[in-house]
DNA sequence: TATTATCCGTACCAATGAGTACGGTTAGAG
DNA sequence: CTCTAACCGTACTCATTGGTACGGATAATA
């Protein structure tokens, strides 16, 4: 199997892999079920990942790297404040609520009593990587004056509890099924009159 | 063994379960271990509880019931706004982020993709049971005029997202410890202040 | 005191799943 | 074309754990 070969069937049994954990969770997913619907064999999951561990951290890794990306470009425009901050609140909703997201959230979250350090990995691929994006953000904002001056890092804060309420942890808990692309953009766009209403100079 | 006797037992089981779910999660907590800490018989456990679950469930009832009964005075006081608010937020605040809770979230979130009932029941005896209370706070303090008309549920979901912002996943994953009293006042105070920012009439 | 129901501890069963070993096959390298 | 390395599928080991069964002890009751 040469190189391409080998990061496309990686990335196919990554993907089988995530699917698997939305479906039956951490606990639910054996890896020989994994092997089984990637019609590869339990010692190829093995010899590439080590262990099922390793196998669902690849899964948190390539999830954020995907993401990364997204924000980066998201928050360097230079557009008004109003309408970037209601794309960013969109993306991120977007992002942090459907299903692969939560599965593995539940994932780490499952895991945290077994020592494991998904959690850690989450952490790191997610908000210590994204927020600094958004925290500069505001202090730009705040430089040019269309911000009044506060700790970015609680404004920050703020504007994530008002975009999602408690949103997550209901998805998570399964009790509610993942918002439509309209319930979003309006809750963003909520989050962010209300932000502005507490921050903005005008 | 007499009524008061079973009572007292059957909490000083639900005890140990609270403690081992703590420790070691719900994957990580076996029955084996719940019986030898509370020096019971597995028969015993089963026989009162049903199975892994039903003790959990019990966990869980005993649990929500315990708070119920502290917010509903909480938020029936006639003081003024601002320090109900605040000591309304912090009560939550220790309630939700505290050791027990944060392992009974865990676990029922890890059961979530086992078609287990456990997050039903969280939900059910939490936050269906008290947001209420709060939401019939909101519209007694509108009517009364301290609070600027509003839908009183969205106001109050906006309160919570202030209040917690990310603290409870971050929690949840482990990434940091029960907040200190002082924290904890200071948070509540801020998001107080922020809400009646938005919708004070003052 | 005798009786009976409950509870404790231990042993047991069946199922599950992580991780390993291996023979057969395929596909790329020389 | 041959050879070798990687991969697939299957089978196996081993530990864990949910749930059940049972004998002996204990404490309430008559």
């Amino acid at each position: 199997m040469n190189d391409p070969q080998r990061i496309s069937r990686r990335n196919e049994i990554l993907d089988i892999a995530t699917g698997t954990l939305s479906e039956k969770g951490y606990r639910g997913t054996s890896m020989l079920e994994v092997a089984r619907r990637a019609s590869a064999s339990k010692e190829t999951l093995y010899a590439w990942f080590g262990d099922k561990q390793g196998l669902f951290e690849a899964v948190i890794r390539r999830n954020a790297q995907s993401v990364q990306t997204v924000f980066a470009a998201q928050l360097e425009n230079e557009a008004a404040i109003e309408p970037t901050l209601v794309a960013f609140g969109s993306a991120l909703l977007e992002l942090l609520l459907d299903d692969h997201a939560i599965a593995i959230n539940r994932a780490a979250i499952s895991e945290v009593n077994m020592g494991s350090g998904l959690a850690q990995i989450l952490s790191a691929a997610g908000r210590e990587e994204t927020l600094p994006h958004f925290i500069l953000f505001l202090e730009r904002h705040q430089q040019s004056g269309k911000l009044r001056p506060a700790d970015p890092a609680q404004a920050a804060e703020e504007y994530l509890g008002l975009l999602m309420g408690d949103l997550q942890i209901r998805r998570l808990l399964g009790l509610i099924p993942m918002p439509k692309k309209k319930e979003i953009r309006q809750r963003a766009k909520r989050a962010s009159a209300r932000f502005l209403h507490l921050h903005g100079s005008a």
